[in-house]
Formats: C-alpha cells, structure tokens, sequence
DNA sequence: AGGCTCATTGGACAGTTGTGCAATAGCACG
DNA sequence: CGTGCTATTGCACAACTGTCCAATGAGCCT
C-alpha cells in the first residue's frame, strides 16, 4: 500500500486511464481495468473521480490535449502564418505514427451518452478549430493568404481531415493513410489561394490516383 | 405466444433491431431490447442470430442500405450525370430530417470491436463512393465535368460530408446543419470544374460564414 | 512514542449484459 | 382428431459493470 499525495495520485489514475484507453478504447474502458494498469485496488478510483464519465473525460483531455499542446508549440515557433500553416500539417503527419485516432471516434460517438465526454471533445475540436483559424487571419492579415471566411474554412479543412482519418481508422485499408495530409494540404491551398505545394511537399500518389501506389510500403497494423 | 414463419421473424427482429437502434444507438442496443419492442421473449433473438454482432451488423446494413437505395433510385430517374449529382445532394439533404447519422457514427467506432459491424459498414462505405465516383466518370466521359482522378475526388467529397455531419451530430450546435450540404456541394464544384450553383442552390449564408445567420430558424433538436 | 488524518483496501451491492437450454404451445399434416 | 415438428417461451447462468463503504494502515505532527 503506497500511500502518495493526491495530486500525484490522480496524475496517475489519468495516465494509467490514458493508457488502458490507447489499447481498449473509451468506451471498453473499466474501473477495474485501470485500477489493474495502476496495481491498486479500484475503489481508489472513485475516491478521486465522482463517476467514470468524468475520468473518461479527463484521460480524453490529457490524450488529445496534448496532441494539440506539440502542434500549437510546434506553430508558435514558426513566424510567417504560411509556414505556420505548413507546420500545422506537418506535424499532423508526424502525429500520425502514434496514432491515437480512435479516441476521437469513440469520443464522438460517446458524446450523446457521456455529458463530461462530450463536453471535452467539444471543446478540443473547437480549440483546433479556432488555432487554424487564427493562423488563417493572421494569414490573411499578412496579405499572404486570401480566404473570405477564416472560421468556415478552418472548419471544412478539420472536417475533411477528420473525414479522411476516420476511414483510415474504421475501415483500414479503404484509403491509403498518406492521402489524409497530402488530399486535405492540397484542399487548404485551394481554399487559401496558395500556390500548390506552398503548404508542403505532397507526395505525387497523394493526387496521381486510381491505381494502387507503387510508393514506400506502408505498415497496415491496426493496433497504434 | 404468435407463430411465424422463419422469414418474416427474421424480417421483424431486423425491423425492430433498427428501431430501438435509432433511439439508444448502434453501441446500446440489447437483447432484451429488441425482444421488447417486438414484445416477445429474449430468447427468440438467439434463435435467428448467432450473436448480438450478427444481429447488429444486420439491422444497420438494413438501415442505412435504405438511405444508400433511396439516394440510388432518386439518382437512377435521371439523365445527365451533373444533375444526377445535384440529386446526390438534394437527396443527401431531404435524408437531413430524419438524419440516422449517429448510427454510422456508431459503426464506425464499433468497427474495431464487432468484426460484423465493420464489414457491413466498410461495404456500405465503399458503395457511397462506388455510387459517387462512377457519376463523376460519366460525367467526364459526357465532357460535362472535368476531374483527373474521379475515385479520390468521390472519396474527399464523402469525407468532407461525413466529418461535418459528424459536427453536427456530436456537438450539437458546433457546425450549422445547413452547412453539411451547402459547403459539401460548393467543394463538389470546384473540384469538378463546375459553374457555382451547377449542383444546387446553396443558401447563401451557408457561404457568407461568420455571423450568426439571419435565415429560417431551424430545429436544434438532438432526438432524431 | 503516540495519536490522528486520510489514502487505500477489498469486497458488497444491484444492475447489467450475451448466451444457452429445457419446457411449452401453435400449427400443419396424416 | 391426433401426432409431430418447431417456433417460442421463460429462466438460469456466469461474467461483467459502476458505485459505494466500513475497515485498515501509512505517514505526519505533536
């Protein structure tokens, strides 16, 4: 039995619910399973989370909160809002590798049965939404970019990425994972005026299509 | 205690499957649910479907084939493929009303737990860009639509209207319901080399962004 | 050293769930 | 009318869930 102050504590209750989650997904995820991932009894679970709804939430938060912390720091660093912008896909692209995509899925389709859970991925999805669209203002502002309507296109540039990660995830196999950035980075540079490739290099078999792609083999592992 | 023949139970135990499926979802739907709703025991339930998987693979492949069916014939009565398009949508947005979209939802985040599920909802995926992309390639091949690559191009369309219905759906509010189509549609356009408008008339404050829109109150209701 | 606070335990509890099975009863056929 | 097939019942079963709580014991303060 050891015995750590409570704020340690709850840290880890999070990240040993982040961790089951990764493996089992939100809504498999158990009391128990948590407890087991910690070594301790489940009881203690509990003692610092009034329900499983709120845990679920705050290992949601600490998951994807901090995919969204290495994109915005990894913007901040960049001055211009094109390069910014750049960056934003890039790092998406990096992110990819460890995917965590499935939490999003079962978040969004847990929100009409878990309030808290609906509540965090509302409000995540609108931090992204707001970090694109403040990078497109400032674009816009710097005469860089031209976009009539930062806030709709930051929207349909998130929803076709989400659209596009979602078939990855769900139907493996369906779309090859490399057009998730190359096919949304091309959409933004139309919806943005930029000229292609000004956003990144897309691979050529990210718009030459049809045929299977005779590029690097990719890993078709389901499991992250 | 009626008795019916093998069929039609099978027929009714689909039927009712879909029903409590739109009011609880795809994820919390019981057995003893749909014995329920039937009014007649759970036991039956196990006598037609081998698992609770088979049974909801089938009532959501009933379910949303119907919405897929629907769009097909509506799309079948007419002639030249960029109107057959324009039904695409308008039929897209009529199916708005009594919008099933959590199911899909649902099965996309099920996929990776009920091997039925995933099946059924990775066939029926592919038969909406089957049904999209084989229009599109009637449409080049009439000189009406220009588009290099018909198979992406149908994918990004669905993936852009899939991740705002999503919106909408999950976060009730996020993304106007009006949006789903008209900014679908005005994407459609461009990729297809199409005049603006050529598909339908999209309300223009589902372009003009920002502001609250001051057009038709529209129902915000969650229930389907 | 002793006491006290509170983190932690381990299990109880009531409610689910999917699944399997003997018994029952409706219906068609002889 | 009786007989057999089988659709249907009703329940048992084991496993699981979130939630709660009295008992325990670790570590800090006096």
């Amino acid at each position: 039995m050891t015995r750590m102050t409570p704020a340690q504590r709850r840290e880890e209750i999070v990240n040993a619910t982040v961790t089951v989650m990764l493996r089992k997904g939100i809504a498999a995820t158990t009391a128990r399973d948590v407890a087991e991932q910690m070594g301790t009894s489940s009881g203690l679970i509990h003692h610092y989370f009034l329900s499983m709804d709120d845990l679920l939430a705050a290992a949601f938060d600490r998951a994807a909160g901090q995919d969204l912390d290495v994109t915005r720091t990894a913007m901040a660093a960049v001055g211009a809002p094109v390069a910014r912008l750049a960056t934003f896909f890039g790092t998406y692209a990096r992110a990819e590798q460890t995917w965590a995509f499935q939490l999003w899925l079962d978040a969004w389709a847990e929100a009409s049965r878990r309030p808290a859970v609906q509540m965090t991925s509302r409000r995540l999805n609108g931090a992204w939404q707001r970090l694109l669209a403040d990078t497109i203002r400032a674009g816009v502002a710097s005469g860089e970019v031209s976009c009539t309507d930062p806030e709709a296109t930051a929207w349909r540039i998130l929803c076709l990425l989400d659209g596009l990660a979602l078939q990855v995830v769900a139907h493996a196999g369906a779309i090859d994972r490399h057009h998730v950035i190359g096919w949304s980075l091309v959409y933004a540079e139309s919806e943005l005026g930029l000229a292609p490739g000004a956003l990144g290099a897309a691979p050529e078999d990210a718009l030459a299509p049809g045929a299977t792609p005779a590029g690097p083999a990719y890993d078709r592992a389901t499991s992250p």
